[in-house]
RNA sequence: GGGCCCGUAGCUCAGUCAGGUAGAGCGCCGGGCUCUUAACCCGGGGGUCGGGGGUUCAAAUCCCUCCGGGCCCGCCA
């Protein structure tokens, strides 16, 4: 009675579809109907920066706020899901693995920096469209609003002209916050210096309200330990035609809030400090109760294995995508929200295989007790699929039957033996399906790039040479796999080896691991020829 | 100096944000199969949920405190 109780209050309590994103949004449309301000459209922002390689944290930053997005229209309102790209902010080092070219442009903002690959307009262009061919990929629909353009449509200048009124207040604010004291001397605003182009070095000392206009001498400025030298240049900078761009401590996050309308964007821990300055600003001076917040630790590097060492590259949307799906990638920035991520490539194969679990559950294949628990699971599914998922369960291979497959396949019918053993063990009942493609593609991404196997160097004794010379003889003469398979037990027992003492050595020298699959057809799928190859080879490195 | 996160089985971690019988994977032990795909299947051991206090009918979960590990901010973004 007590327990019936309890489901049945427990049942009625579960918002949305359950997850921290629906209650989320029950509380910003909860929070809205409470500040008057009209629930036509809930206008959700993730600011991503421009300036360096997209990485995991910038594509979860994104994942998160479009994900509490979807969930205020699961609710039944008007939302956007707003993109801001900060491609005014100057660039503040040369990030690993870009050309060395670039340090001449430091200090430069990115939306004017060359593109170093040449694809793109601007340097800030080509990283920014990096994250974005990530979240298409994912299906993320947004609305880009690029920095450069926001400034030069003078999309901020109501909001740039009040905090530059307001600078002594803007300053109080920043400091009383932070301790900082350089906005009650400077103004929150970086002009592009007009004479030398770098946008950190200026400081902005005398607003022109009638003018619309900014006194800036070109001073130079410490970024990161290193100084970065202004040309001493003194001009005048407008800025509703975009000549510069707000401090992004000092107002700019809440010049942005007030006039896009934003009434959630989460973030993360580390520019916790910028954002409390924001809120404030936004209140008090800009008059525009800040958008609803939520705070998320980053993602950090594991490290090791060979990726960062060989390759120098960051995690990557990129790089998961090799080895496994979007949705599996979504998956881990959704999953959970409080917590430091320590990720690396290794758990790409776990949250595939959870992913299956997860759909497992949706598609009502594996059945979960509590309904508040189920409806979680199943709303995270669908939050994965970002509220498309598909229609029929696709077929679940675990991700590490895959790679075991893969690290054998023969080289060249890869698909086909893959294919044939999944068959055999009941995966696959036809031909391969579109989903199980990609997932092989995955696996044999991962054996390559992880487990390029060495062909290890084995001790062998006489009679394991002599049996396998004879094996070597058998396999010139017959091409049947069966003939193959009863030939090693029988060459085995004939040298008396125990046949799974000879397997063992076999595989070793195959495959460099003491097991495989059944080596009859195995040595006729890599080929017979490459099989007597590496045999001999065997041998002959012995000798040495 | 300010703030945040973590501490759960031998290992890696879920579970904590919505309190309701402590979980998974790997490893380990035993068994099935043994002319063999490593797989897989069955069974097993194993945890004072970092310590202490509090709230509650009920705490890994909420509150306070202490210990240990780590991160972010304190320039700029």
């Amino acid at each position: 009675m007590e327990a019936l109780e309890s489901t049945m209050r427990r049942e009625e309590e579960i918002i949305g579809h359950g997850t921290w994103y629906d209650k989320i949004a029950a509380e910003i449309i909860e929070r809205e109907r409470k500040l008057g301000r009209g629930l036509d459209v809930i206008n959700v922002e993730s600011g991503v920066a421009a300036s360096g390689i997209p990485h995991i944290g910038s594509f979860s930053e994104v994942t998160r706020n479009y994900a509490v997005s979807l969930a205020i229209k699961e609710q039944g309102y008007e939302t956007r899901f707003i993109l801001f790209s900060d491609n005014k902010d100057g660039l503040r080092s040369v990030p690993a693995g870009m050309p060395d070219s670039l340090k001449k442009y430091l200090g430069f903002p990115v939306t004017d920096i060359p593109d170093p690959f040449g694809c793109h307009e601007s340097y800030g262009d080509h990283m920014i469209s990096l994250l974005i061919d990530a979240i298409e990929e994912a299906g993320i629909e947004y609305t880009l609003i690029k920095g450069s353009d926001a400034y030069a449509q003078g999309l901020l200048n109501e909001e740039i002209r009040i905090l530059l009124e307001n600078a002594k207040r803007v300053g109080q604010i920043v400091k009383e916050e932070t301790g900082q004291e350089k906005y009650l001397e400077v103004l929150p605003y970086f002009p592009v210096c007009e004479s030398c182009g770098r946008i950190y070095t200026t400081k902005a000392y005398k607003f022109l309200p009638d003018e619309n206009k900014i006194l800036y001498r070109c001073e130079g400025m410490e970024i990161k330990h290193k100084w970065i030298e202004g040309c001493g240049y003194e001009g005048e900078a407008d800025y509703t035609k975009g000549e510069g761009k707000l401090a992004w401590k000092a107002g700019e996050f809440a010049a942005r809030w007030r006039a896009l309308e934003i009434k959630f964007e989460a973030y993360g821990k580390d520019i916790a400090d910028s954002v409390r300055v924001n809120d404030r600003i936004c209140r008090e001076i800009l008059g525009y109760e800040p958008p609803m917040h939520a705070q998320y630790e980053m993602f950090l590097d594991k490290g090791g294995r060979k990726i960062s060492k060989s390759k120098g590259n960051v995690f990557t949307p990129q790089l998961w995508f090799k080895y496994g799906s979007p949705q599996s990638m979504i998956l881990l920035t959704l999953k959970r929200f409080v917590g430091t991520r320590n990720v690396s490539v290794d758990d790409i194969p776990r949250y595939m295989d959870e992913l299956d679990e997860l759909e497992d559950i949706y598609f009502g294949r594996r059945k979960i007790g509590d309904p508040k628990e189920r409806a979680k699971l199943m709303g995270l599914y669908k939050y994965c699929w970002f509220m498309n998922p598909p229609e029929k369960p696709s077929i679940h291979v675990p991700y590490n039957l895959l790679v075991s497959l893969a690290r054998v396949a023969p080289e060249g019918s890869e698909y086909q033996f893959i294919a044939d053993k999944l068959r055999r063990y009941g995966y696959l009942k036809n031909s391969l399906t579109a989903d199980l493609r990609k997932r092989i593609a995955y696996a044999l991404n991962w054996v390559r790039d992880f487990e390029e196997a060495a062909e290890a160097t084995i001790e062998l004794n006489e009679i394991e040479r002599k049996a396998i010379t004879e094996l070597v003889e058998k396999l010139r003469s017959t091409e049947d796999p069966n003939i193959i398979q009863s030939s090693i037990f029988e060459i085995a027992r004939a040298n008396g080896i125990k046949p799974k003492r000879f397997f063992q050595t076999l595989y070793r020298i195959l495959l460099g691991t003491p097991y495989g699959p059944r080596l009859g057809p195995y040595l006729i799928d890599m080929g017979r020829e490459n099989a007597i190859r590496a045999l001999t080879r065997s041998l002959t490195r012995q000798n040495t």
